[in-house]
RNA sequence: GGGCGCUUAGCUCAGUUGGUUAGAGCACUUCGUUUACACCGAAGGGGUCGGGGGUUCGAGUCCCUCAGCGCCCA
């Protein structure tokens, strides 16, 4: 019957693995209706998500931390709603950032380039990095406590996924939504390799305005033209003025000489072109500028491409070939100056395209890429949410969502890449340049039947592949019963930021491939920085490392301060003292817990022992409280308001359960005739504060209520935990049940009896009187008698009072000398205080209250007496009422005391 | 230029159908070794909710406007 002593403080490191494990092997992360397995019932609901999978070679960060900890806590929440639950886990290879690691760890310890060693070998040596790292994200993703079935674990790459993807391009080259050509790109020129727009970031920065002249050919005369890209100018192919120019009217149609090249090109009009801004006149570089693109396109003017794939000056550029565009920027500008051609320099603020990763300058170039023409795959994605099949929480990003995919506005996607590693894009060719479009690898032309076909060199975006995450994760192109049974998927849940990259693409691919929404709500959470606002970076320094958070405090610690913390949509700022103040609360827990385990393993079995007495005030009152908690829980549940929920979880347990109730249950576990029942309403809140907690600190969560379970199995209110399954992952999540009509009664008199307690407390320590002193006291309480009475001992032990020197009455006919007078609406306390404190000054502290409750009964006979007492609803003037009666009954009772 | 968000206690933040002199954690003050917990307990100080205007019996909560900060799109 000895228990072994649970330890004084929570030992999460020693428990967290421990917990995991059982978990896993307990086969909890599973579906618990499967549609693989023998007794699948097609009827039962499934709740079902697919993780935002990250980079395969990637280390946890403070993001991971945030959306694992959502995910997990909406999938714990309805496995234990009794869904069949379903969390997909699984990385994406991450084309650049994965290409660009491996090549870094080629130089640096082999010292050879990814040209050096060949496609096949680089692409080989990545998939063994991929074997070596690639198990370290979803390692340190099982650390946060993630419940997903990892036998249902996907790759990007993996072969099934792989077959996703080509049957994705070839349908949608079938219906002439694929095409191939040159056109106007984003090329990043240090990975050589094209990107799409969104992955382009555009900033401000300080740059110059050159000013030089375009001489006109066979005159002294010149056009000023203003440049942010002097380098530019070699590929010119007109000078654009505005028609209404009276400056350069006369130059329209004229033929201008491009500076040291001495190409000769047209002057054209265009009202594209801003007679305020610069010279007032225009540079037309339609290869490396989009708005000269869309200009040369109306002229039909030529494109002339300068620049090679490392942005160096090609032989289009004459004798700068082979320089940088900086360099040539320079040279070039040297070399106007001498011959007279540059005007002026002058300061000026733009916006600079950069890559968004590494930060480089993106160059615009015309390359012939493969793309997606998306506009009917918008429409189609703009009308999901349109007509609320597809819900976006917070509802303010559905406008954010329609300007994106506005399909007036959308530009095709890019989704050709000129890397070594990611789907490489299903299209082969022969010498005679005919092209196959094949699901599976050819074997010959599919037009002449050539066997000298080489496949396309480029890989597809990763986002590619991506987009198809929700249902080829789940077999599709194949019916398999998982994807029949689990797709369309529940929840979409990932940051706002890839919103466009990449939520939106999954839902323009599921509506094309599959015919269905992906997903009926897009659940999207804030940034997270640093405890003042700034966004985390490693260069900066100020990146809280989600790993070292969790040795310090505990993983359970860091989910609830990030679930806790923040709102749907925000941005939340993350101090490490939140989280040391939820490694307290995960430690409070387990002392509560220590207390509940120790009084159930004190209950001795007594034959015939009568054990169900009436309820005590406190027994009603702390399961009315909780009722109250569950139901509210409820609600914050089904509207996204997890923060909300954990809230107030977090306060029912510390202020409500321990503060009061586990104190009270001390005094009412010494008389017999309390005991048991105390103890059983110990276990039975217990165990629905700790449900109620799962899954936001599912281990700490975990480890207590085992513990509780095995103490209630061998005590004599093991039938309080017959139906408890074997881990509380799987147990029942409390439903909430309609008010019952005793409940509020039970919460007011509870409360009059905390403010009795708390107002001796407060003199107490007003007066400087020692906590372990035990003190006497005379309550006058009226109409109140029955509850005090009732409650004598509960306001004794909590109060400090001695039981043997308490009297309690309904009225007194004169006050107690020599005391102290607490006035609690109707009832009186009077401690005999003489000796101990100078009771004269007492008088101040009465009149302090007095005028306190004079002003509230100020305040509300005004409020009574103006339009609120006709036009507000009749149970919110009573309420004020009531309140008025009270302050007035303690202004009475203080009046009285101060005559 | 268009759109969105934020501005509440010293700090970081909650406060979702408007209900009545605002809550939490940390920090601060005083007291405390009552066998669950000092990763604790008790008591306390501290804000009128960015400025202005409006709607309403009633606004931190709705509307307008101004200011500052931030984000997204062009």
């Amino acid at each position: 019957m000895t228990k072994q002593e649970l330890p004084k403080a929570y030992d999460f490191k020693s428990t967290e693995p421990r917990i995991y494990a059982m978990w896993e092997a307990g086969g909890f992360f599973q579906p618990s209706n499967d549609p693989n397995k023998p007794g699948f019932d097609p009827s039962i609901k499934p709740f079902v998500i697919s993780i935002p999978p990250p980079n395969v070679t990637g280390e946890l960060h403070i993001g991971h931390a945030m959306f694992v900890s959502v995910e997990d806590l909406m999938i714990r929440y309805h496995r234990m709603k009794g869904y069949s639950t379903l969390w997909v886990p699984g990385t994406d290879h991450a084309g650049i950032a994965t290409q660009l690691m491996v090549e870094r760890d080629l130089l640096k310890n082999e010292e050879v380039t990814r040209e050096e060693i060949g496609r096949e070998e680089f692409v080989k040596r990545t998939w063994e990095w991929k074997k070596k790292y690639g198990g370290m994200i979803t390692n340190q993703i099982r650390r946060l406590g993630a419940s997903c079935d990892w036998d249902r674990e996907r790759f990007t790459l993996d072969e099934g996924l792989s077959r996703a993807v080509r049957e994705a391009f070839v349908r949608l080259y079938d219906k002439g939504l694929i095409y191939r050509g040159p056109r106007l790109i984003n090329w990043s020129p240090g990975l050589k390799t094209a990107v799409s727009d969104l992955e382009v970031e555009y900033e401000e920065e300080d740059a110059t305005l050159y000013y030089f002249k375009y001489m006109l050919k066979d005159s002294g005369e010149h056009i000023p033209v203003a440049t942010i890209r002097p380098e530019t100018i070699l590929g010119d192919t007109a000078v654009a003025v505005h028609p209404e120019d009276g400056r350069f009217k006369k130059f329209i149609g004229k033929t201008v000489i491009v500076p040291i090249l001495g190409r000769e090109i047209p002057v054209i009009a265009d009202e594209y072109v801003s007679m305020e801004f610069g010279t007032g006149a225009l540079k037309i570089t339609p290869g490396h500028d989009p708005n000269d693109y869309a200009i040369a396109q109306q002229h039909d003017l030529p494109i002339i491409s300068m620049l090679d794939v490392e942005a160096k000056v090609n032989e289009n550029g004459g004798r700068y070939k082979g320089q940088n565009r900086f360099e040539a920027r320079k040279n070039l500008w040297a070399d106007m100056k001498r011959a007279g051609l540059v005007i002026k320099e002058e300061k000026y603020r733009t916006t600079i395209p950069r890559s968004q990763r590494g930060g480089e300058i993106i160059e615009p170039m015309i390359s012939t890429q493969w793309f997606v023409k998306i506009e009917s795959l918008a429409e189609a994605a703009l009308e999901a949410v349109k007509d609320g099949r597809i819900k976006i929480v917070p509802e303010r990003f559905e406008k954010t969502y329609f300007n994106w995919l506005d399909p007036s506005r959308i530009k095709d996607w890019c989704i050709s890449r000129q890397l070594w590693w990611g789907h490489r894009i299903p299209v082969w060719y022969c010498p005679d340049k005919h092209m196959t479009v094949a699901r599976e690898t050819p074997s010959q032309c599919a037009t002449c039947g050539s066997k000298e076909i080489r496949q396309d060199e480029d890989v597809l975006d990763t986002w590619f592949s991506s987009g198809l995450w929700p249902f080829s994760t789940l077999g599709w192109p194949d019916e398999t019963p998982d994807y029949k049974y689990f797709y369309p998927t529940s929840y979409m849940e990932t940051g706002y930021d890839i919103l466009f990259f990449w939520v939106a693409r999954m839902i323009m691919s599921g509506l094309e491939y599959t015919g269905q929404i992906p997903f009926h709500t897009v659940y999207l959470h804030g940034t997270i920085r640093d405890e003042f606002g700034r966004r985390m970076s490693k260069t900066f320094g100020n990146g809280i490392d989600p790993l070292i958070v969790m040795d310090q405090f505990g993983t359970d610690a860091l989910r609830f301060t990030l679930l806790v913390g923040s709102t749907p949509g925000n941005d939340m700022n993350l101090s490490i003292s939140k989280v040391e103040a939820n490694r307290n609360f995960a430690n409070k827990l387990w002392n509560i817990g220590r207390f509940v385990i120790n009084a159930i393993d004190g209950l001795e079995k007594v034959e015939g022992q009568k054990s169900n007495v009436e309820w005590t005030l406190a027994d009603s009152w702390i399961w009315a409280k909780l009722q109250t908690l569950i139901r509210d829980v409820e609600r914050q549940f089904q509207n996204f308001q997890y923060g909300q929920a954990g809230q107030q979880i977090y306060d029912f347990i510390w202020s409500d359960f321990a503060d009061w109730y586990v104190e009270i249950a001390k005094g009412q576990m010494q008389k017999l005739e309390t005991r048991d029942q105390t103890v059983a309403t110990l276990a039975r809140v217990f165990d629905i504060c700790l449900r109620l907690l799962h899954p936001f600190t599912p281990f700490v969560t975990e480890e207590i209520w085992g513990h509780l379970h095995s103490a209630l199995r061998e005590s004599p209110i093991s039938s309080l935990s017959k139906d408890w399954p074997a881990a509380l992952i799987v147990a029942k999540f409390p439903e909430p049940r309609p008010t019952e009509s005793w409940e509020e009664e039970k919460i007011a008199d509870f409360a009059l009896i905390q403010e009795i307690v708390r107002s001796v407390r407060n003199l107490r320590a007003d007066k400087g009187v020692t906590p372990s002193k035990k003190i006497a006291a005379t309550i006058s309480a009226v109409n109140k008698l029955d509850l005090v009475t009732s409650q004598a001992s509960v306001i004794t032990s909590l109060a400090g009072l001695d039981y043997s020197l308490l009297s309690i009455h309904q009225s007194l006919t004169e006050k107690p000398a020599d005391s102290a007078a607490l006035v609690v609406g109707s009832v009186e306390i009077y401690i005999p205080l003489a000796g101990m404190v100078d009771l004269a000054n007492d008088k101040a502290r009465l009149e302090k209250e007095l005028k306190e409750a004079q002003s509230h009964i100020d305040r509300l006979e005004k409020l009574l007496s103006s339009d609120f007492a006709v036009k507000a609803p009749s149970n919110v003037i009573a309420k004020e009422r009531e309140k008025l009666d009270g302050y007035k009954d303690t202004a009475g009772k203080l009046k009285a005391q101060l005559k």
